[in-house]
DNA sequence: GAGTGACAATGAAAGGTTTCAATTCAGTGC
DNA sequence: GCACTGAATTGAAACCTTTCATTGTCACTC
């Protein structure tokens, strides 16, 4: 008396390895061998096998696979904002290296919420994934160090945490390219500038605007002079509310020119700028910072601050995946440089 | 002499519910009543146990779990597109519903390749995911028809099949949208109506398109007098591509009015008119299709086809969580209404 | 014809969790 | 004291795959 014998009635019982044997009138270990070293197995016997398999519908278990071999295929990226096309082009990095390793990547969004992040971090360690890249909504938070001392790999992407020895981290000179973007506007001679961003726990912000403050000084004005209009989000919407609050300032004390934290804030920025009848660059220059597709196509197209996104993410994948490998592995740090792209939105008039 | 003294020597061997267990005094099943069914066990034993557990540093196996469940906590949706927003927005819809059910949802990005959509697929029904949302890339893959029979609910989002009784689906009126798109050009008198957009493979793509001829028809055109310039994705180079064709056309020939499939495309186009200084909305004007967020931010705000998006999203979410809880329900097709929003790139000069 | 080696196939054990029927125990009512 | 109850806890079985030491088979060689 087999297991098998599970009529089409109810819902469709597993078919399990066990049914495939069966079928096939082999054991247990044969199918198992098809499955995972096929040259063991005489060509006869695994079309048998291979045949029993796709009749019966037979789909391999992850789940046990897994509990035998005590990890997954998988790679997890946990993100931002998947809304920010930056990220969904770091993704993209990523998985490009995955694939060339037959690696999936679960895409986790953790929308800058601290909360929904430590939830999908406890759900991948639970799952035994293989390893993570996280761009930390809580750059601070305990489970990220506690994740490496447990067994689960993880790499930080587009961020650096001072010191850090027990990460690697893949970032951009964030400072650098605040310094480029502000040393560009001074050089334009705008006297008047503004630094659109926030939050300040975001430590992107907190460097792109102390590289901005680092050219003013270099340029022989106090730093404090940048106007700080601080936002809520790094998106479109917080933008064009950065816009409205520019737009109510007095001619005569608006900046000239605003520099802003990343280029959703400044499409908003500039819409809103279009709609309250500032002209840009005229009345106001803007540089945006990522570069994203959209920065190209917007109403005056928008210079920004390059970031090799694609590199971005595939570099921090393959630290991952050496980190897999090698157990016993010396952290790196790795910093790529920003590149300004000029266009319309800061041309002197 | 117990399990545990596991040297922190060489790597972290697995703290599993045993380590556990011995490390409380309790049983095995007690511990697993602790995390399954707390309400089970007496409030010291509960503490107990759960000391130990922080001590030990356990982390639950998911893989055993599922295993022993037999379905996972994980749904799925598998985009066409990961940098169009449009399908990330779908996927915010997606997320709200599955948070609210403690579901993790795992993206995957087809890139609107088939065998890359297969590949993640097949491994989601390997790891006995609850259920697969997806947009196909290719909607006629005898997988889809597998998966649900096989026992994965599957649902189809931003599509339709015709006479589908194996998937619900959830849609916009892709004919529709190309009617308000087409008729409001007409409208506003245009004569030469040009069509952007492919490939046509995509449902999507050929919808719009139809929709648009039958406007056309409507208004007493020839269907065919609408001018497509084909296009190979609905990307913005593939707009800025299709935007140089169109230069490139004779003054006199050129369409006054150009329809593009989605608003990537319009944005290319959009950006490319700019650069050669064809006038938008005087020499050109531009209608796009799901009004994403940028297309307000365009160079000339862009008149777009809305789809409500997030409620695409959480509408097929609810579908698929029904179909998981209810084994014999009824497919059911929904099929959203797009609204035409008007801005600058359309208006009559 | 015994011995050797290569190749195929086998089957039991292991992996960590959950489930459930069974057991223990303290308490209650008579 | 006894039988009974309900709550708390227990331990073995089940989930499905992979691994690996073992057995079986056959063709060759000396």
């Amino acid at each position: 008396m087999t297991v098998s014998d599970r009529g089409s009635a109810g819902g469709h019982r597993q078919v399990g390895v066990k049914d495939v044997a069966a079928a096939a009138g082999v054991s247990l270990g044969t199918v198992s061998n098809v499955l995972n070293r096929p040259e063991l197995v005489s060509a006869r016997t695994r079309l048998r096998v291979e045949t029993a398999m796709s009749e019966l519908g037979f789909v391999r278990n992850e789940s046990a696979r897994q509990l035998r071999a005590g990890r997954s295929r998988t790679l997890a990226y946990v993100l931002l904002d998947g809304a920010n096309p930056f990220f969904t082009d770091v993704a993209q990095g990523i998985e490009e290296v995955a694939e060339a390793e037959d690696l999936s990547v679960f895409l986790c969004n953790s929308d800058n919420r601290a909360e929904r992040e430590l939830s999908y971090l406890t759900r991948l360690e639970q799952q035994r994934v293989q390893g993570i890249l996280i761009t930390p909504a809580d750059p601070h938070a305990a489970i990220l160090d506690e994740l490496p001392r447990r067994g689960t790999p993880v790499v930080i992407v587009d961020r650096t945490r001072g010191g850090d020895t027990t990460h690697c981290s893949v970032a951009v000179d964030d400072g650098l390219g605040g310094e480029l973007a502000l040393g560009h506007l001074v050089e334009r001679g705008h006297e008047r500038i503004g630094f659109v961003g926030g939050p300040l726990t975001l430590g992107q912000v907190r460097d792109r605007k102390q590289g901005a403050e680092r050219a003013l000084a270099a340029a022989g004005r106090p730093p404090d002079s940048l106007l700080h209009l601080e936002t809520t989000a790094l998106t479109v919407p917080e933008g064009r509310n950065a816009g409205q609050r520019l737009a109510g300032l007095p001619a005569a004390t608006r900046p000239t020119a605003v520099f802003c934290a990343n280029d959703l804030l400044a499409l908003g920025l500039l819409q809103q700028c279009v709609t309250t009848g500032i002209r840009v660059p005229d009345d106001l220059a803007i540089v945006g910072y990522d570069d994203i597709e959209f920065a190209a196509a917007a109403a005056v197209p928008l210079t920004s601050v390059r970031q090799p996104r694609r590199k971005l993410g595939a570099t921090a994948a393959e630290l991952l995946l050496r980190e897999v490998q090698d157990p016993d592995h010396v952290h790196e740090q790795v910093l790529f440089t920003p590149e300004l792209v000029v266009r319309t939105s800061s041309q002197t008039p």
